[in-house]
DNA sequence: GACTTAATGGAACAGGAGACCCGTTTGACT
DNA sequence: AGTCAAACGGGTCTCCTGTTCCATTAAGTC
């Protein structure tokens, strides 16, 4: 309860918002890589205040006052990662794509640092609303980006006109984020083949086809 | 780390298994049904040991001994889910019971007490190997019961023969999953009509044929 | 280059989580 | 019914987490 008025209070406004020069900079990327290393080799619920600022070299007192709470760093995190975009592929062929994009989210899941990173991330969200929406936030710009690619698609026929592109989209990750948080089965070259094909498959069917 | 050895060695001939008298299985319901009202009132962030003992009329001993962790508490939970099971589908069709199918994880995900304790074993689940131990297991007994739909829908000829019916069952939880612990979007029923269509559409192009 | 103020960091402090000890209760077996 | 062992539960103690206070450092501004 606490936490929560913490978070809403100190995120708009926070420290580091209005005098974002050197050193705040510095302490902040200090904090989120001590704090990608501590999730890479123990785990969301290991995550510990004390140690983050420690491994850092910054006053604990600093990571209090501008995070919070380990679902405070897991969220600024996102934050960070939101902020750098990878472009999306066009291989020229609708398959190929949405290919490129399962693989492409394999990759980040299976990467022993963004994977660790990823499963945090779920489980932070699963507890503060607040990281809930910057998740969803995250997702709705990356979705965003590789929308054009569905459109050039659709552009050469390849799936039915009117087909949601988000929609199609999302049936791609979702096969590969289930078994990642859900039943936390490998992601192997397999599953995200099956995930694009299934995908376009029911695409073609007019299953994304918004009315 | 001490919450590590504590877990694996208090699990598998914990208190509570030799002695599976009136007592000790009074104590566990009690325990795990005021676990499922602090998770639906306040979520996994929450959860606290001594709250718990105290709402169950319990020795917060005997909570620390049994169960040692909101992560422990959780995934006996899981472990209780397990065990209580819901019949399959039989609506003559296989389109009808994949929609029937989707229809109650919709139902389970977003039940205000089931929704709870399914964001708290997710994110349990990204923080503890034996709890995603017993997710797995979960899953693989629930779509184990389904799996039987999916076959006699493939004899009908609904869908080419080889189809393998515990992926095309995943294929259709995944967008509810993905959505629910992911996106957070709601789960409306759209979303789960379309998660029973695309999958269709998708074993009907054979993705699902294990060659 | 001096001034103002945001941000940092060290130290001390309070509160609570979690472990331990040991007496009590209760189920299992004869 | 009586015995034994297992599980429970109250009380206590310790250590760690998270907060507060204040001096120090360094951005931004003139």
């Amino acid at each position: 309860m606490e936490q929560e008025t913490r978070l809403t209070e100190s995120r708009p406004a926070s420290p580091g918002t209005l005098r974002p020069g050197g050193r705040t900079a510095k302490v902040r990327g200090a904090v989120l890589d001590a704090t990608r290393d501590a999730l890479a080799e123990t785990g969301f619920h290991a995550l510990n205040m004390d140690r983050i600022a420690a491994s850092a070299g910054v006053g604990k007192t600093t990571v209090y006052r501008r995070w919070g709470s380990p679902v405070g760093l897991v969220t600024d995190l996102l934050h960070d990662m939101a902020e750098q975009s990878l472009p999306a592929a066009d291989t020229g062929a609708l398959a190929g794509d949405l290919r490129a994009n399962a693989e492409l989210v394999r990759d980040t899941l299976t990467h022993p640092r963004m994977g660790a990173v990823f499963h945090a991330v779920i489980a932070a969200a699963a507890c503060d609303e607040e990281c809930a929406r910057a998740l969803a936030g995250f997702y709705r710009t990356r979705l965003a980006e590789w929308a054009p690619v569905v459109a050039r698609g659709a552009e050469r026929g390849e799936i039915p006109a009117g087909t949601d592109p988000v929609e199609l989209l999302r049936a791609v990750s979702a096969p590969l984020y289930y078994r990642f948080a859900v039943t936390h089965e490998e992601l192997t070259g397999d599953v995200a083949g099956r995930a694009a094909e299934a995908a376009l498959a029911a695409a073609r069917a007019g299953v994304f086809v918004r009315e």
